[in-house]
DNA sequence: TTTTCTATTTGTCTAGGACAAAAAATTAAA
DNA sequence: TTTAATTTTTTGTCCTAGACAAATAGAAAA
């Protein structure tokens, strides 16, 4: 039927997938998996079961497993090892966001859209992304890593949550007077959707944002926080972002920073840094977590 | 002062630039540039001057130059050839954006989204994106090349206009009875700009879309057109995305599309995709070419 | 002019080695 | 027991240098 029958190059096993290419053939070399075919000329061919594999194994070593331990094992395995993360992070969806994984299931981009906006306005900004938005998003992210959602399905999950996120923030009543909050992501960490949830929270409580968006080298962080005098800057890291030099980018910007600015770092991956940051650097593990504090910030000022 | 003194490794130099690993090696031994020091561990290191060398080299790379032209002449004059490229697109900004380029150096935040939201008050969705942004966002890349604007600076300007066309996109009018135009780029293809400003010139003329966004697999394509029930796909194709590999995807969407299904191709690299797209596939140069072509489709429709 | 053929250019892949930095395991001290 | 320092294992990323198909430019023929 189809053309493409089921084997990708190396350039596109790295991009699905996320797995440099070295990564890819030194684990070939030392767990004699994946096991790629060669075409004519050599090269290496993978079958689209092992790219789908090697989905679960990268979702599996960026929430903390060795690849010693993962690399080559079934996918049922994987799988079930998967959940075992999820549900210890105790994700429970509610009925309506199951509604929505159920809803791009079928493709239905108008109901996926309305169930969203409207339990946005349901629950108000704030506890539309702790409570909905952020196991909802944990959801999606399991269910296409291991093939219960396709591709294309997750990305518009993904553009609508943008759209409907920045719409939101648009209509939040604004306080000029207070300086404003700085928003971005490491180089290399591309993911919009955790940085989008974060300057949610911080608009729904009144502080004002400026996010120069995804993949932001340490000395523009700074000049940038400087340029638009801006409070502090506030970094989000997502699971596959917890990388060493994550954590180092995290140090060198809090060192080049000046004294009265804040540093704050969240997402999924901000609990899992090593070194662990210190000193002046504010972490949480959760929005639900930034929402508290914020919380506590309020109440200090005005006391 | 600052405490990296200006020298990158490898990876980041990739990041950076766009420009692969296995491509700065292979420059390096034909060309002799760029000449990396090494560190003690004899890996390579790039002055950050051969950096911004570099993103000269790759805008004009990818505006069609050959490496062997371009790759290790003196940064004047590359600046003076790509300045001779933009002349030849016919860029001459408008004061108005001259402006905000201006407020972007200035990193008046509030001036730079004010302006735009005014100008789009002002001209209306079509006119704003067509003989505003489009030049202004060939002027505002161009500068980054150049060093003429900082990244940071870049990344605001993208986050801005981004929120502002995703605003004005959900306040046009939907006809719900049209069958929609599925939108997204191919592999590899990062920039959401193009993207969004197709977008709003279909919405500004009726037609509904669904944005699936950047980084679309050729399969997952063709299934979500099907799935939503679209009337068509529409890729945008940014100047570095003009690869072979995307001109074959795009024969390969077309070859594995339904033949009631349109497929239009446009964006900076559209024009000059080689092997050329041919047979059902409606390539448009410009945004105005775009406009122009969905108002004789208009036209053919209500007569 | 357009088309066909030949030469050059260019990006991406290969192998297998190397090694520092991170993580785990072990030992020593409190 | 817990905590800190040490050793061992694991792991990702970089290295060299070669190869070649696919893309492009230039020359020749129709």
């Amino acid at each position: 039927m189809s053309t493409t029958d089921a084997s990708l190059h190396i350039a596109a096993v790295e991009r699905d997938t996320g797995i440099p290419k070295d990564t890819l053939r030194v684990w070939e070399r030392r767990y004699g998996f994946p096991k790629p075919g060669r075409n004519d000329h050599g090269e290496r061919t993978y079958p689209v079961e092992q790219v789908a594999t090697l989905r679960l194994v990268k979702q599996l070593v960026d929430s903390g497993h060795r690849p010693n331990r993962v690399v080559g094992r079934d996918p049922e395995e994987l799988r079930a090892l998967l959940h075992a993360v999820g549900d210890d992070r105790g994700v429970e969806l509610s009925t309506e966001a199951d509604a929505i994984l159920e809803a791009l299931r079928r493709r239905d981009a108008n109901e996926v859209r309305e169930t969203l906006r409207g339990l946005l306005m349901r629950h108000g900004l704030e506890r539309f992304v702790v409570d909905i938005l952020a196991p909802l998003t944990t959801a999606v992210g399991e269910a296409w890593a291991s093939g219960r959602l396709a591709i294309h399905e997750e990305h518009l999950f993904s553009e609508q949550v943008d759209r409907l996120l920045g719409h939101a923030i648009g209509q939040q009543p604004g306080y000029s007077d207070q300086a404003p909050m700085l928003l971005a992501t490491l180089p290399g960490e591309l993911h919009r959707l955790g940085l989008r949830m974060v300057e949610a929270i911080f608009t729904a409580h009144g502080v004002p944002c400026i996010s120069i968006g995804p993949d932001v080298p340490v000395d523009q962080l700074v000049d940038a926080c400087s340029g638009h005098r801006a409070a502090g800057i506030a970094l989000s890291i997502s699971a596959c972002g917890a990388t060493p030099a994550a954590a180092r980018a995290v140090l060198d910007v809090r060192a080049q920073l000046p004294d009265d600015k804040r540093l704050w770092v969240g997402g999924q991956g901000a609990g899992r840094l090593r070194p662990r940051p210190q000193g002046r650097i504010e972490v949480f593990d959760s929005l639900t977590d930034l929402a508290e504090r914020l919380d506590t910030d309020d109440q200090r000022r005005t006391a």
